[in-house]
DNA sequence: CCTGACTGTGAGATCGTGTTCAAGAAGCGT
DNA sequence: ACGCTTCTTGAACACGATCTCACAGTCAGG
């Protein structure tokens, strides 16, 4: 039951006929003690429905539990679901999270954001905003001078700094070599935005592992993200490389537009066109063909982050703590039929 | 910059030549300190990097600006959708948001978030938890003990209370009055799941909508928003009504599966099957056909949420400030092919 | 019986800020 | 010069917890 009344320890004190002190022992589970005492301490507690005051407990403790998450627009679904993976990560080791959405990235802004969290005193910061090349230095900067341990998401490594992040260039592999492994032999990409780090990353992935003497600039094609710029990258892609047989497609929602264009242009999936995505998203279990797609364990990156900010903040933000422990995170293929061109 | 030192508000005065108070005074814009003395305070406060510290200002004035948001999965797109409208709103009005996410609706688990906010102080609490039929009386009693103000969002009215919700039954009237004016005659619907509210508010306005004659239980199935459900869906009514020939599914997701189907049964859509999803994902645009369906303001209702409580605050959790204003947000229709029987 | 260690408890300081109230300074009219 | 506001400032306290330290009481060993 949850009480109308302020109810402060004071109170419960005197309701125990004990000090302050001794109600403050009970509550933080102090030894010293006497059982007894703790029972009786105890029971007025719950008789009065008293809750501490965290923000007078975390004043004079000097400790907030509170985790300052950083996030990037929700309605894109990676970055919903990191989240998600922090809150539950967070509320299992008993942190408290604040959330801040930043849109712009100038030194005005990520300041700004920055210092209310240092001025709420928070434990622990989470980076989860996508890597963008042009505020990288900006952000390195500025994070420096935060003494308050912050682990950075997606991004390339930073001395000194917990970085975690997918391993996008692995995934960007994975999905060319599944590709060629179907026999595919011309395979383009429709990157994202490339002032996006993990852009970069799948399509250096890919570069790695298409063959040397490909025209690699007329196989590649930079989108936005949205279905509208899967469809125009193929068309673009196609009318540029009449062999064209596959195309890694960096994120899902890209690859539906592809799947549209294809059709549009009467080629047939996979028979005449193999199309890899990146995300797994819900739906593209259900694209027609279903999508073959390299899956980002995002929840987990998101729980990851939690655990490793954690450990920096009980054994010290030192360089020992960064370096020890997983920091990045594989992704894995989810093959399905738009891939499949020879029968298992 | 963000400085290393732990500098308080005593570093400041002393740095300055002046009480403590007096750098209050500033910090807060009061009006009785000389200009003069005001200019030089903020001017070291620059010098020194000083942030005030805000957990001993909640303390010692007893508001923390924080608003406490108790969300459900951020994979689903209109929560998500709903939470960066309430920060962004937020971060406007100059409060903090702690996220919360619930999963379980037990007594156990929603009595120990709230009480969490309120052992936090939170000057506020937003519920943005889609109804669920079987847990709403349970909301009901242990929000009713809390003395902070709340909002809920999508859910059935509440005495004395501030509730918030998108119009789902004037979504649905939209849908269906949309078909009928496109000339279709047989009106499915798959619904969401019949425990969430606003699935029981879409299936309503079908229900008002749809001639009296039809045989509506016929005419309806209960799907669970996934693509997949919405595949089953599509054959289970195909199967009982032959001269079905428009649906109007309760979510985008599902339309994607109807569509899906169809196409497989040989349906051309929207000549042979109309089609009226809801929620307007970013992808329903490209489906194949483009999805005609109800847009829900989601982001609107969510910053909404932020403004109605913030009235509350500042004039009292009163019955005459929960009456007054916008407590209803209306959906509107995004037509699309795939309902565009006949051309305009 | 004394000493030292240990246990349970409370008084008082402390965290960094806002708030109240009184006092000093300055300006004004007589 | 005097009394009266008005403006500016600071001392002391409050907020609700934790933390340090000291103080009684108990017990074992000499």
């Amino acid at each position: 039951m949850i009480r109308k009344e302020k109810i402060t320890i004071k109170d419960v004190a005197n309701a125990a006929g004990v000090s302050t002190q001794t109600v403050s022992r009970v509550l933080n589970n102090r030894p010293d003690v006497a059982a007894e005492t703790r029972e009786m301490v105890q029971k007025v507690i719950r008789e009065l429905g008293y809750a501490p005051n965290i923000i007078a407990r975390s004043l004079s403790s000097g400790r907030t539990n509170t985790i300052g998450v950083v996030g990037f627009g929700l309605e894109y679904y990676g970055p919903a679901k990191v989240l998600t993976g922090i809150e539950k990560k967070a509320a299992e080791y008993g942190y408290s999270v604040m959330l801040a959405l930043l849109d712009k990235f100038d030194q005005e802004h990520i300041e700004k954001i920055l210092m209310q969290f240092v001025a709420q005193q928070v434990t622990g910061i989470i980076w989860a905003i996508p890597g963008f090349t042009d505020s990288m230095d900006l952000v390195a900067s500025i994070t420096d001078a935060l003494e308050i341990p912050i682990v950075l998401l997606n991004r390339p490594p930073l001395e000194m700094k917990l970085v975690l992040s997918v391993d996008n260039r692995a995934g960007g592999r994975l999905a060319v070599q599944h590709l060629q492994g179907q026999g595919y032999r011309h395979i383009g990409i429709i990157t994202g935005p490339l002032d996006w780090w993990e852009a970069q990353e799948r399509l250096a992935g890919w570069r790695e592992t298409v063959p040397e003497g490909e025209d690699m600039d007329r196989l590649m094609y930079e989108g936005d993200w949205t279905v509208e710029s899967g469809d125009c990258g193929f068309e673009a892609l196609y009318g540029a490389n009449p062999d064209l047989d596959a195309i890694f497609v960096s994120n899902d929602q890209m690859s539906l537009g592809v799947i549209q264009a294809a059709n549009r242009n009467g080629l047939s999936i996979p028979a005449d066109l193999g199309i890899v995505g990146f995300d797994n998203v819900a739906e593209s279990k259900f694209y027609s063909p279903p999508l073959t797609t390299v899956h980002q364990p995002a929840r987990h990156l998101g729980g990851l982050a939690v655990t490793r900010l954690d450990q920096c903040i009980r054994n010290g933000y030192s360089e020992d703590c960064i370096e020890k422990g997983e920091n990045v995170v594989i992704p894995d293929l989810i093959v399905r039929r738009s891939s499949m061109r020879t029968e298992p």
